[in-house]
DNA sequence: ACAAAAGTGTTAGTGGTACACCCATGC
DNA sequence: GCATGGGTGTACCACTAACACTTTTGT
């Protein structure tokens, strides 16, 4: 609705960013350190707040940009978290996003970051252990019906890889051929000359994506 | 994050819902007009300002109380609308809410609203047609996978019904025989000893939802 | 007796799941 | 030649989808 010039009601409003990434086959989310009063140092997602003509997609962005280029990252709005008690400092209507970064686009990571396993995620300052667990809900349930995972990948990959991708982040093991057959069959990934090499067991085909970076409707 | 009272960034807080019901099999969305100078008298989704100290979802609920008891109607956060320039009057964020509500619990409809066919839905105030479309994305999606439907329906219903809000949801007709065999199956419903009466033709049973407002997750 | 909606089973096809061995390479 | 992970096919089972007639009531 409209603001009524004679009764405004004002929030603060940030964003947060839980920001994933598949290191060695681990799905890994993003944990800065806090830096206001009632929690400094503690751990945190990435965030803050909103300017006053800024698209909130485009604060999200800004608030990652010290750790990786926000332009190879996906962002998916999240949820917002708006309980009144939430800030201890007052209120603050925080619209928390996802986004998804292949692990070689992160950028030198400085002392106050650290990208820790996505299963075992310290408690964190605000509520954002409920983010990151609102986040991974959403992530595991997109696995299964989009090319989402895309997004964690880089453009050349076996297919184990991806397999374990899969499986680290849906945390269970999936049967080799069933997998190998489905994700051929789907069309979503096509297979190139190449070969990994300098392993002692046979080379790994190269694959690729076939609609590059687009994320559609599929079944898993 | 926190705010930091040297860089206070604001916006005006709202709500906005997109309240659905099941009125004669048809699936239908409550209107009101505007009242803002802008949109004056256009047709526009229930909604408004959150007060400073209240929960979002509260206010989403006093937005629709003048069309039926809160309590009985089921909520869910679909989506932030909060682009810088949405609201010609200024910088509002939106959070939009789905609301599903049994039509026997709708109350009277005064002067300023109306319920309107989902699927035919006039050009609303701001970007209400969006939030709409995302409300009906978010309903047809979740059918097929939770118990949602519950929210739309009374306690007692025939099969056939139950039949009806599906397909005049999902806008396609389904097998009568496959529906029946698979909702029996998921024991999402019970039979009791009731029929319909009065009706020239063979009475239907009167069934009900064995998990009674509780919404969980299955497979249609 | 007729109109109108309720109720009921079978079959064919498709897709999912379980499962074990040979292959290519580096050392 | 051995250790290591890569790569491949088949058989069974469960679920889906298509499909038509009989039943019960009110008038």
């Amino acid at each position: 609705m409209s603001p009524q010039k004679s009764n405004l009601k004002f929030a603060v409003l940030a964003t947060d960013v839980a920001l994933f990434s598949l290191q060695e086959g681990k799905l890994k989310v993003l944990l800065i350190k806090a830096k206001s009063k009632k929690f400094l140092g503690m751990p945190t997602l990435p965030g803050g707040l909103v300017g006053p003509k800024e698209k909130i997609e485009k604060a999200a962005e800004r608030f990652i940009k010290r750790y990786t280029d926000p332009k190879g990252v996906y962002f998916e709005q999240l949820y917002t978290f708006g309980d009144p008690q939430r800030d201890p400092g007052g209120r603050v209507v925080s619209v928390a996003y996802l986004g998804l970064v292949p692990s070689a686009k992160i950028a030198d990571i400085s002392a106050e970051s650290s990208w820790v396993s996505a299963r075992m995620v310290p408690s964190l300052a605000y509520d954002h252990n409920a983010i990151v667990e609102a986040a991974l809900e959403r992530l595991r349930g997109k696995l299964s019906y989009t090319n989402i995972i895309q997004a964690l990948f880089p453009e050349e990959f076996s297919l184990t890889e991806l397999q374990e991708g899969y499986e680290n982040i849906l945390g269970r093991k999936l049967d080799k051929r069933n997998f190998r057959k489905r994700i051929l069959s789907l069309g979503i990934v096509k297979k190139t000359e190449k070969q990994r090499k300098g392993e002692p067991n046979r080379p790994a085909r190269i694959f690729r994506f076939v609609d590059n970076k687009i994320k559609v409707i599929e079944v898993l």
